[in-house]
DNA sequence: CTGAAAGCGCTTACAG
DNA sequence: CTGAAAGCGCTTACAG
């Protein structure tokens, strides 16, 4: 692969001229220019960015973790956020965790080695003595969708609250009174705050949330499944399940499947998460929907103000109740969406 | 950031020493060793992997670019490359192309600028002179899914003509005789390749593909609805629409409930691509599964086969029907598996 | 406007 | 077993 020795070469000028005409450097005569970047074509030439990135100590490059690839949130925010990052100018670099804190360790100790600018994370659990060191040692970071309590570290979320107080009137005044949810893991933030929205959101219509109608699950299709059995073999099942997340809905949807019991006759069912297919499944899930998008895009340039010098800051926006069929028919009255 | 060159004035070493104890090369005395250790541990000191690549000219990373990552298929694909790399000690990075010629043409040449050891590629398109270019300049390349006629990389992809045979015969057995097909852009192989097969399966019954029965669609859930809606329209509308990936057939479905038809007593459907979601959906759809998993492994072996100077196979595997209720009631015995 | 030279953080023959 | 030194491909003050 040609080299900028050998477009110097080509051209007659110094690597010195080669490079600043790469870098649309201002002082360089058009003439050399013209030579330069005849050159550049004649070779097919590409600068290396390695050797740029050494020499100049910076990779315009971002890293970002997220919890699971296989669920289409993180999928979506993934995404938005490559696409925030390539209209600013960096690329990014996406490491999966599949909810494991050693894969999650593993992939920021990658990109931490390739000296990624600035990290991005949303983070499976409470925080590993390498992430924490990392955002101590100065490294810009931002977290979305979950974060770490206690670090100084700008974050970018969803409150949904509010979506879900709206979720449980709608259940409430669907004469629902028995609601069980599916947590996410304890050592994340969206695993406990959903159970504590939902909990604070059942007293305000002066309902319990009884320790056998929390059901610990990870976020997984598979422990929705789980807990979604137990709930069922419970001598009062609940009337509604309420998956903390896209993925353990599915898993629920299989155990109720799997007992021959109808949705919503004979248990209703709502996710936190929307997903398109939640439109067309049988039925059309109720689901409380983020503004996935504009989160990624948030936390991007949350981070790129960080890397370059700016303050970054923490950003909250609100998530929304989307109601379909799947918790019971329902006043039009309530109704925030149809499909 | 602590350098090598810290660590040996710590360790009281050279650096030739601390980058022989980093890289377990064997001739290092015992005491130099822990010194270097400890100087390592001392200091929180991680080797800057830009400088190495620079140096020895590998950056043991791999890059990945495919059509779609909001594509559970992709998503899946893409998750079985990453493991399979980290197990063979690469990392991978991924390029989103958005089924965009010039957003894959952006992320090759970023790859490329990165010096990335290996590509994978699931192209979008015939082929860019970029990509051409880096394929007949000896970048190690594989294609996976998708691939460019007449370009010398190996191939790891499934073969769908058998499944898409018993899919017909599904249904002609159903008593469907106007079978149409919302195709991939014409420009990727898998785009022609399952209409072609498609066509062939249907000349073995005796039933024509007739040109308005061929839906131009680019793989996006969108064109999937609008291809619908155009066959839904015609004077004759087809009996079963056959969605050449899980995308596509996500916008027909949006299209028949958007005429208030049912699926399969109005109209059948079915997919290439298999995804958890198809056993939930009203009614569970009837699709073609790619044995997702192993084709990434195999890519990415066949790919790191050429990076360290093997010759890397091409690998088929075969795809197969997965029949639920889309097309209609079916006698058990067509039937090859049910959920 | 242009070039020679230093240096980014590593690795690796080459000597000893 | 160990160190001095060269060099990977760039960028960027410093002189001119």
């Amino acid at each position: 692969m040609a080299s900028i020795k050998d477009v110097a070469a080509e051209a007659g000028v110094s690597v010195a001229t080669v490079s600043r005409v790469l870098n649309g450097h201002p002082s360089v005569s058009e003439d050399a220019r013209r030579r330069v970047t005849a050159a550049v074509t004649a070779l097919g030439y590409r600068p290396n960015a390695v050797a740029r990135s050494l020499r100049t100590d910076q990779t315009r490059t971002l890293g970002l973790v997220i919890s699971d690839v296989l669920n289409p949130y993180f999928t979506e925010l993934a995404r938005s956020v490559e696409e925030e990052a390539r209209a600013l100018g960096y690329s990014v670099i996406i490491g999966n965790a599949d909810e494991r804190p050693d894969l999650q360790d593993h992939h920021v100790r990658t990109l931490l080695d390739r000296r990624i600018d600035g990290l991005l994370v949303s983070p499976t659990d409470g925080g590993s003595p390498l992430m924490l060191d990392a955002a101590r040692a100065g490294t810009p970071m931002v977290f979305v969708d979950r974060w770490i309590p206690g670090v100084d570290v700008p974050v970018v979320r969803a409150d949904g609250r509010e979506a879900v107080r709206d979720l449980v009137a709608h259940l409430h005044a669907l004469g629902h009174r028995r609601l069980a949810i599916i947590a996410g893991p304890a050592a994340t933030t969206t695993g406990r705050e959903r159970v504590d929205a939902f909990r604070e959101a059942l007293a305000d219509f002066g309902l319990e949330l009884p320790g056998a109608y929390i059901g610990q699950g990870d976020f997984q299709a598979e422990s929705g499944r789980r807990v979604t059995e137990g709930f069922l073999d419970l001598p009062e099942p609940p009337e509604v399940v309420f998956a903390a997340d896209n993925l353990m809905v599915l898993g629920a949807l299989d155990a109720v499947r799997a007992r021959g019991l109808r949705v919503p006759d004979d248990i209703a069912l709502a996710a936190f998460d929307d997903i398109r297919w939640f439109v067309h499944t049988d039925p059309p899930i109720t689901a409380i929907a983020q503004p996935t998008g504009e989160l990624g895009r948030a936390a991007v340039r949350a981070l790129i103000d960080r890397v370059e010098g700016r303050t970054g800051q923490s950003v909250t926006l609100p998530a929304r109740l989307v109601v379909r069929r799947s918790c019971g028919a329902h006043p039009t009255a309530v109704q925030r969406s149809t499909s």
